[in-house]
RNA sequence: CGGGGUGUGGCGCAGUCUGGUAGCGCGCUUGCUUUGGGAGCAAGAUGUCGGGAGUUCAAAUCUCUCCACCCCGACCA
């Protein structure tokens, strides 16, 4: 490509609505413009980008046996209508209708219509197991778009459905996914880890996440360096104390607290470690009010508390609810003396002795407090909280640590969850007819675009890695105008690099050469040969890659296999 | 949806408190000079000051209202 015939959109400054360093770069860069919130048109270079990670995709996808369709982005309402999740989806799912008034949705995934798909075709173990995927827009009516196409409304995904005759099918394509997208990030340059997951609301048994790892990531991930052991903390579990709970030693005692509503500040202010504090959060269960105790230092675990049994759905009492099941206002409610009341402990919170918690009357807690002696045992204890550093390996080899990550890639077991809803049946070999078994296996495309800029930038722009960089090399004449003999040795390295199936930039835009190396650098391109008169007199072109500090001369008659080389490393 | 913030030329911003006829940098156009890391000089073009209503002799500025966008929490590829 000609820079002159190309469209090069580089911004000097980012626009104010960006944060992120990836959605910062991927404006000034000209990858993107926004259309309205979470709405995005990929300009030229950013949808060269996209373009290189879908073949990496797809390329590894067909490898692992898998067949692409393409299937309506329009959906009628009475296939989810089916498996009842026209209603359960949700308001992320945008509903639309059609000139008769008909229901329709538009996508924000496919288990129903695949699942159709395979219900008409498929009616013969013999036909099994078969795999489908797709590269196609989705929309999801996210609460609240942001980071650019971090997280857009309308994006680009790879989504692939799997069914099997057996369980044990499936369980062997779900370990094929597995490495197949081991190596698809693995192809792309991206430093990312596999980590067991949520479920969510796809639904299902097994399930891992693809994260790619950034400190700007939403997810947190915990994993144990001495083993294999990594979840998303969402899932991953806290073990109960291993010491038993410690004899009480002290006696009960209500202490003035005034204004200190915190455990934070509670515990400056008797002097005692925030470990030996427990903090109380009110759920509603339909009309039963739940305390949930967890100790200071810790943070309550959503989704480990909506499995809970009977609390499932749950939302955070309101104010008056807690004043009128504990008789005090927030910030002074604990677990003694109250009626009514259900108590559910952290296994942290059920091995503590002599604690502090509140007293349930405004300005006070109470201190010493143990199981037992001042109040029963709690009606339930279990995993309610986030897991943090430090905290053993719930495999029993080692200590956790926490880093963040961007969510790029996720693999379900849906099992038959989607099959017994919409009769997705077949004859085995006993005659006998059956549900498929399922999978489902979503890549985010359009996220990996920002969560590699995200893992490769510095302060000149992005630095991509080559498998989904705009171009592969760009060759930056000076004097490309003014000089005849520049002009000829650009054009003949540029037809020996295109002929040689190099992916090359030709910069023959009439700038100063500034502005040349300040767009090569910004876009991220990771190779860069610069043609001068100079140079050519002593017979030499200069050569940079993206990431090195200096640039290196190369003899002129060398180049194109010079580059080959250093594209073949990478 | 709750909390916070911002809307002024293509981009980044000042001006708003204290009302007086819109400005700076970058970018853009033309000319000359310049040409190895976002050039210099000169001349120019580009604004319903987010929309509407109101107060006033006069509104970017004050009032009301609506809208859009961004950030923090509940969602997920």
């Amino acid at each position: 490509m000609r820079s002159s015939r190309f469209f090069v959109g580089t911004l000097k400054e980012a626009p104010s609505e960006a944060e992120l360093v990836s959605h910062k770069l991927m404006l000034r860069a000209g990858l993107i413009r926004r259309l309205g919130s979470g709405l995005y048109t990929w300009m030229p270079v950013g949808l060269r980008v996209l373009r290189k990670v879908e073949a990496v995709v797809r390329e590894e996808m067909d490898r692992a046996g898998a067949l692409e369709v393409q299937m309506p982005c329009v959906i009628p309402a009475e296939l989810w209508q089916e498996t009842g999740r026209w209603e359960t989806f949700g308001p992320q799912m945008l509903k639309i209708k059609d000139r008769h008034q008909r229901d329709f949705l538009f996508g924000p995934t496919h288990e129903e219509v695949v699942t159709d798909i395979a219900r008409r075709e498929i009616k013969s173990y013999r036909q099994l197991p078969v795999h489908f995927y797709q590269m196609h827009v989705k929309f999801r009516d996210e609460i609240r778009p942001r980071f650019g196409v971090m997280r857009a409304r309308e994006f680009l995904m790879k989504d692939g459905y799997s069914f099997h005759a057996s369980h044990e099918d499936l369980q062997r394509e779900y370990g094929n996914m597995y490495e197949t997208y081991t190596r698809i990030f693995s192809r792309l340059g991206l430093r990312f880890r596999a980590v067991a997951a949520d479920t969510g609301a796809i639904g299902g048994t097994g399930s891992h996440e693809f994260h790619v790892l950034a400190d700007s990531g939403e997810d947190a991930i915990a994993y144990c360096p001495d083993s294999s052991y990594a979840a998303n903390v969402e899932l991953a579990e806290a073990l109960a104390p291993a010491a038993p709970r410690k004899a009480p030693a002290e006696s009960m005692r209500k202490v003035p607290t005034p204004g200190k509503t915190r455990c934070e500040e509670v515990a400056e202010l008797l002097g005692v470690p925030l470990e030996r504090t427990v903090k109380a959060i009110a759920l509603m269960h339909d009309d039963q009010f739940n305390l949930l105790l967890l100790r200071g230092d810790h943070t309550l675990n959503e989704v480990k508390a909506g499995k809970l049994p009977n609390l499932a759905p749950f939302r955070f009492a309101t104010d008056a609810e807690i004043l009128r099941h504990l008789g005090s206002r927030p910030g002074y409610i604990g677990p003694l003396g109250a009626t009514g009341v259900r108590v559910l402990a952290d296994r942290s919170v059920a091995a503590m002795s002599d604690f502090v918690c509140g007293a349930n009357e405004e300005g006070f807690h109470l201190a010493g407090v143990n199981w037992g002696r001042d109040l029963p045992e709690p009606a339930l204890v279990d995993d309610l909280r986030d897991v943090v550093e430090g905290d053993p390996s719930p495999d029993g080899r080692g200590v956790l640590r926490i880093q963040r990550g961007i969510e790029v890639g996720h693999i379900f077991q849906l099992r038959t969850k989607y099959s017994e809803a919409m009769k997705a049946t077949f004859l085995d070999e006993k005659g006998e007819t059956r549900p498929m078994e399922m999978g489902c296996y979503g890549i985010g495309v359009t996220r990996i675009v920002a969560a590699a800029i995200e893992q490769n930038h510095d302060e000149r722009g992005i630095a991509f890695p080559r498998p989904m960089a705009p171009f592969e090399a760009s060759l930056v004449p000076i004097g490309y105008h003014k000089s005849a003999a520049v002009r000829e040795a650009a054009d003949r390295l540029y037809a020996a690099l295109l002929a040689a199936g190099v992916d090359a930039l030709l910069e023959d835009r009439d700038e100063r050469p500034g502005v040349l190396f300040a767009d090569m650098d910004l876009l991220g391109i990771p190779h860069r040969v610069v043609l001068s008169d100079k140079g050519l007199a002593a017979g030499t072109l200069e050569y940079k890659g993206r990431r090195d500090a200096q640039a290196r001369h190369i003899a002129q008659g060398d180049a194109a296999r010079f580059l080959r080389e250093r594209l073949a490393e990478g």
